[in-house]
DNA sequence: TGAGGTAAAACTGTCGACAGTCGGCAGTCG
DNA sequence: CGACTGCCGACTGTCGACAGTTTTACCTCA
């Protein structure tokens, strides 16, 4: 196999306008521009972004089966409304994952792993300290991530990933909270800690608390502002 | 409130085209009409089904959320062809949400979880007796779905069915495995008696020791028919 | 003033069409 | 005989349009 002129593959390929569509759509959800329960209309969405309606039905599509979106037939498409019951069910899912993923990793906790996730924390602790609380919170969901993917499933990555977009979804409150940067490092490290320990049980003990802390912090910011806990649930 | 002519609503509602086309989809590929790695045209896919464009991409796009289609830009949808690593991260996210379900569920089995299961079990039984391999698959797929039920975590149930979606991509391997009926029946009556017994270390041997023979059956049916395993991995 | 019914407006579901792009094939050159 | 290049067909990405349905606004009547 010649290697010759290994040319370091530009991938400047062009975004569909549905990925494009898409991405402006989650990051609109997530900014709050469209609130939870909100419906949106694909024409006017057409309209404002310059494309037709097709890319916009494809793109509303990917994110109802992200979970930012619900569709009603004949009725369009609707902002994902969380209510208390199913928040707990993601924070229990997302335990579920980390739980998995800790204990995975614990049995194959390479150097390279240990560094990178390490690195991750100084970064997410120098992020704590600003002001920043959107960039905060995705360099601790980038730490999760880290985790998971030293994990070495990547299928659980992907449902992983599936699940921050529903968990997005309430980040103001969670931006809202102004945990102290130094609970967070702590919470972090001991998290390294018991990967370093290499015990199961001390890591499921530090997973536990950890993801009980950011539960307990998102579900008293439900508590306080009114969640919109509508009546309608999920479609299917 | 008329009632008069009470003959309107006569068939509920006419399913979308794009969720019948899904479903269409979706049987096509369990069946096996299309083979892993195979394309779809969408133009021949619409002048089959008599329907445009429109709803058949639409539902492509739906089977690639669900892990059923892969779409490469420019070049369509392929059928999802697993290799054995992914298969190894089906079953081990599999593990990951039965064993966090029974231990739940354990810790709130009532009398009306334990009467449906018992009941599914006997319904698996029943089918395994029987030569119809897809329906003994479909059946204890049945039983853990409703193990996960009554979990009570609706996301986790629906991570879960996204999951079975996969799993059917090579039901095939397994419909031919014929496990004996037997031992299908006490590998789930373990299941419950582990339930029964509400301890949550009992539960966690049960279930890992359950999906590790589900998970040794599939993978040796892959190394024996020697699996598609071409080299280009998820697109993202 | 409020309730009920009707008509208009807006929207979704679906369709056919056009342009740009990709893969394959033939022709050409070394 | 092998490799490269240009062309051709087929297909995807995207668009505008039409039909049926839902929502809304208005108008009438008690």
């Amino acid at each position: 196999m010649a290697s010759s002129t290994a040319p370091p593959r530009a991938f400047i390929q062009q975004q569909n306008l549905v990925e494009q569509v898409a991405d402006y759509l989650t990051q609109a959800i997530i900014q709050q521009h469209f609130l939870p329960g909100e419906r949106l209309s694909e024409v006017q969405l057409s309209r404002d972004l310059g494309v037709s309606r097709a890319p916009v039905r494809e793109a509303a599509r990917l994110l109802e089966s992200r979970g930012l979106l619900i569709s009603k037939p004949r009725r369009g498409f609707f902002v994902r409304a969380l209510n208390a019951v199913e928040l707990e069910d993601v924070f229990d899912l997302r335990l579920c994952f980390e739980r998995h993923a800790i204990e995975s990793l614990a049995a194959r906790y390479t150097p390279d792993a240990q560094r990178a996730l390490k690195q991750q924390v100084e970064v997410l602790c120098e992020a704590a300290a600003g002001h920043d609380g959107t960039r905060r919170i995705e360099e601790d969901l980038q730490f999760h991530r880290l985790m998971l993917h030293y994990a070495g499933n990547e299928r659980l990555l992907r449902a992983f990933d599936d699940l921050t977009h529903e968990l997005r979804l309430c980040i103001t409150l969670i931006t809202k909270t102004h945990e102290a940067p130094d609970t967070i490092a702590t919470s972090h490290f001991m998290l390294l800690d018991a990967l370093d320990s290499g015990s199961p049980g001390a890591c499921r003990e530090a997973i536990d608390y950890h993801i009980g802390v950011a539960r307990d912090f998102v579900v008293k910011g439900v508590g306080d502002t009114g969640e919109p806990n509508d009546e309608d649930l999920l479609p299917r």
